[in-house]
DNA sequence: TTATATAGGACTATACTAGTCCTAATTGCA
DNA sequence: TGCAATTAGGACTAGTATAGTCCTATATAA
């Protein structure tokens, strides 16, 4: 199971380019599309979520495309999560105290709650220039990366 | 989108009143159907996952039932995730780098794994005894995991 | 031998995911 | 003016996951 669909990993990528575009004009769908090699559809349909919720602005018609509506700054990773994937959460019983025959007592959901904190606060504190300074630093990363990539599905086999 | 699926928090339950009776005999799955309220069919099946995965040893007929197999200091809650819901991961695109247009230099990812290896260890730390432990602890817990619970969901709406 | 248990295969309704298809509506420019 | 480029958005679909039930077989203590 995926925690950040795949759905919403495109919106990063878009969301990021359009960062990297932040004050140069509007870039199309159809560019957007091709760049980061999502469909065309559903680069649309990502692009019109991101839009409703008021992260980017359009312009219609040729010469038209898609712009951040604030600086790369003020936009993270969490709020692109939230518009495209249903807000995440760590566990459903959490959803309502009531449902948890523990209820208050119910340790399992108090040490779940800081774990849910941490990812919230992580995701909510990494915005898009943050990523654009990453990616341009020094040839550093990529090694750090590279060696990370022996692991490379993240998950909890122990 | 629940990080911890409902199937999930039902088997940490039921692990949980298997480890308040270590060492004191079997339990059937008639009585951690009822103690942990999760239907009787559902209870079987989850234990009956958690058995072949080795975390359990069951005794069948009258006065038989289930018993931890090991000590719960030495079963983590990581250990339970993986045998109910399939692996957590964070990003598809992790799945094999190749996926990413951008490889090595995607920051994205580099972020997403820190923040994978982070969900990671905090389960794959935290052991049933430690559970029982908060649990038993004075009223302090209590008292703070009521005032948590104003937020009631743990999400990234921010 | 019987009642109490676990073991496990098969099945189902529901919902979610990723994605496509089609048809508007808007607008810059020749 | 009218075309072509572009966004806007509703409707639909195939595939898969989730939570859960149902039924039958097998083991065993008393």
């Amino acid at each position: 199971m995926e925690i950040i669909r795949r759905k919403t990993d495109y919106a990063f990528r878009l969301m990021l380019n359009l960062s990297i575009n932040y004050g140069k004009g509007a870039v199309s769908a159809r560019i957007l599309s091709t760049e980061e090699k999502v469909s065309y559809q559903l680069t649309c349909k990502l692009l019109q979520q991101l839009h409703d919720a008021g992260y980017i602005k359009s312009n219609r018609g040729p010469k038209g495309g898609y712009f951040l509506s604030k600086s790369p700054s003020q936009i993270s990773l969490a709020n692109i999560v939230t518009v495209i994937q249903s807000p995440i959460s760590l566990s459903d019983c959490l959803l309502g105290i009531n449902n948890c025959p523990k209820k208050s007592i119910c340790s399992i959901h108090l040490e779940l709650h800081k774990l849910g904190n941490y990812i919230d606060n992580f995701l909510s504190n990494l915005t898009l220039n943050q990523l654009i300074e990453i990616r341009n630093d020094d040839s550093d990363n990529k090694a750090k990366f590279s060696i990370n990539n022996e692991f490379n599905k993240i998950s909890l086999n122990k």
